[in-house]
RNA sequence: GGAGGGGUGGCCGAGUGGUUUAAGGCGCACGCCUGGAAAGCGUGUUGGUGGGCCAAAACCUGCCUCGAGGGUUCGAAUCCCUCCUCCUCCGCCA
């Protein structure tokens, strides 16, 4: 959510950032219901000063035993007229709302301009796509080799878009959770299991609703939510919660299942692993001081590339184009590791920097050492990494010429073995 | 699943319809006192959102905020309803 005053004060220079994103937003509208709104509650304001006033008059008198019944019957018909004022204002203040969720965050200087993936900016390159001397196999064609991927009895377990592993395969996923878990350890983040459901409240501060409510799956009796990611517990920790700015950053990591319906993506990707109704995933977040978000963004970058670079694995890190961008985001860079089923560079991660557009929408704030002021946080996120994509790559990219898998150095210790 | 009891400021804790603009204490900040400190004394100490002052800061001022949301009332921390959450006991359980 954007701050109502900076639209007010400046709506030029936010409606200047958001043509960045491509589309068109009620900028100019907002400022004229903000405006109704707040002419608004001077009347309202003045008439509960007056109430207020009054009631004490009302109890000097009642205590003095003497008759109030004039002022009561006047406050009676202020009373009336408060709630017809005040039921106004929610419906203006509603539709304020409505405006503002309506619009996104507004862009970084740096993100380019452009209307989709193709105006993109690769940033940084790792490796070159991977060479063989054979015809290289789809890793669901490897896995169901190796006997490591099932797909057949996944679907008869839960349908379409569901897989499971076993054997090496699911060593293979849980090792690489655990070397990604400890690879954000050593860079400073707090390991966390958080619930995998969550209500309402925490996927609308972190943005996923309202608009992306039919991508979530909703589990009942209870009105929750299987979350689409980790980003959605770690975010909504602090939600509410006003921070020291000495304990700032903070930094967690949690590898979980994910869960989307993925609606709107029937035919893309049926094949394989990429794109499953539920994955696993390694994801940092960070709450830090605005001032340091860009550089921390950076640091983001680093600590999901490293990931991928010790495992081998080539890639390519994406800055993404406004149009290209999601909702919430002022910068992302995407991370694509090479696939060669794929023929081509597949997004392995997304690292992104939310300004304080998310912690206005959950209310995460500081207080800053010297002054007494509080000030929305500044929150970050990134993937290092999904863990299914991940898995596939290697399938892919280390297959050896007799139908096995070259395990990454780095994963022995996790996997005991140098080849599937 | 059954029965009962709680949720008040940074913390503890009083408060069952009107001098409560939330008592008192602890902690913290500043000041006085002191050679310096402790003690003592004084002042301040939730957050949000409007208005005023040319802008900003400071300052003045209104409204809201006692787990959340509704309701009753001239007036609600206090009464009623729904929900969340914590605790105790019983039952069940990885």
């Amino acid at each position: 959510m954007l701050d109502v005053r900076r639209i007010r004060e400046r709506p030029e220079e936010v409606k200047e950032r958001l043509a960045i994103k491509g589309g068109s937003y009620p900028v100019d509208q907002i400022v004229e219901v903000d405006r109704e709104r707040r002419k608004r509650l001077v009347d309202l304001e003045n008439l509960k000063a007056r109430r207020n006033r009054v009631s004490q008059e009302i109890a000097s008198h009642k205590r003095n035993r003497e008759d109030a019944e004039e002022k009561i019957a006047e406050m009676r018909r202020v009373g009336s007229d408060i709630q017809a004022l005040e039921d106004r204002i929610t419906e203006i203040s509603q539709h304020l709302h409505e405006l503002l969720m309506e619009t996104p965050n507004t862009p970084l200087t740096m993100v380019p301009a452009g209307a989709d993936a193709n105006d993109n900016v690769a940033v940084y390159h790792y490796g070159q796509p991977t060479t063989f001397t054979f015809e290289p196999i789809a890793h669901w064609m490897l896995g169901e080799r190796l006997g490591i991927l099932d797909f057949e009895r996944a679907h008869k377990l839960a349908g379409a878009r569901f897989s499971l592993s076993k054997g090496l395969g699911a060593r293979l996923a849980r090792a690489l959770s655990n070397f990604m878990l400890d690879h954000a350890a050593e860079r400073g983040y707090e390991e966390v299991l958080p619930p995998f459901l969550a209500n309402r409240d925490a996927l609308f501060g972190t943005g996923q609703f309202p608009k992306f409510e039919n991508d979530v799956f909703r589990v009942e009796p209870a009105e929750l939510f299987l979350i689409p990611t980790a980003e959605v517990p770690l975010t909504n920790m602090h939600r509410g919660e006003i921070l020291a700015q000495t304990a700032l950053p903070i930094k967690y990591v949690a590898a979980t299942s994910c869960f989307r319906f993925e609606a709107g993506a029937a035919g893309r990707d049926t094949r394989g692993i990429i794109r499953q109704h539920q994955f696993e995933k390694v994801e940092l977040v960070q709450f830090v001081h605005p001032e340091m978000s860009e550089a921390a963004t950076e640091q983001m970058r680093r600590d999901a590339e490293s990931v991928l670079e010790d495992l081998g694995l080539p890639f390519r890190t994406m800055l993404l184009c406004g149009g290209d961008m999601g909702f919430t985001q002022a910068l992302t860079y995407d991370l694509e590791v090479w696939m060669p089923s794929y023929g081509r560079y597949v997004e392995i991660s997304s690292v992104s920097n939310m300004t304080d557009y998310q912690a206005r929408r959950a209310e995460i704030r500081y207080r800053s050492q010297g002054s007494r002021k509080t000030e929305f946080v500044h929150t970050l996120n990134g993937s290092a990494l999904a863990i299914g994509r991940t898995l596939a790559a290697i399938l892919e990219n280390f297959q050896t010429a007799d139908g096995h898998i070259r395990v990454p150095d780095v994963l022995e210790p996790y996997m005991k073995t140098e080849r599937i």
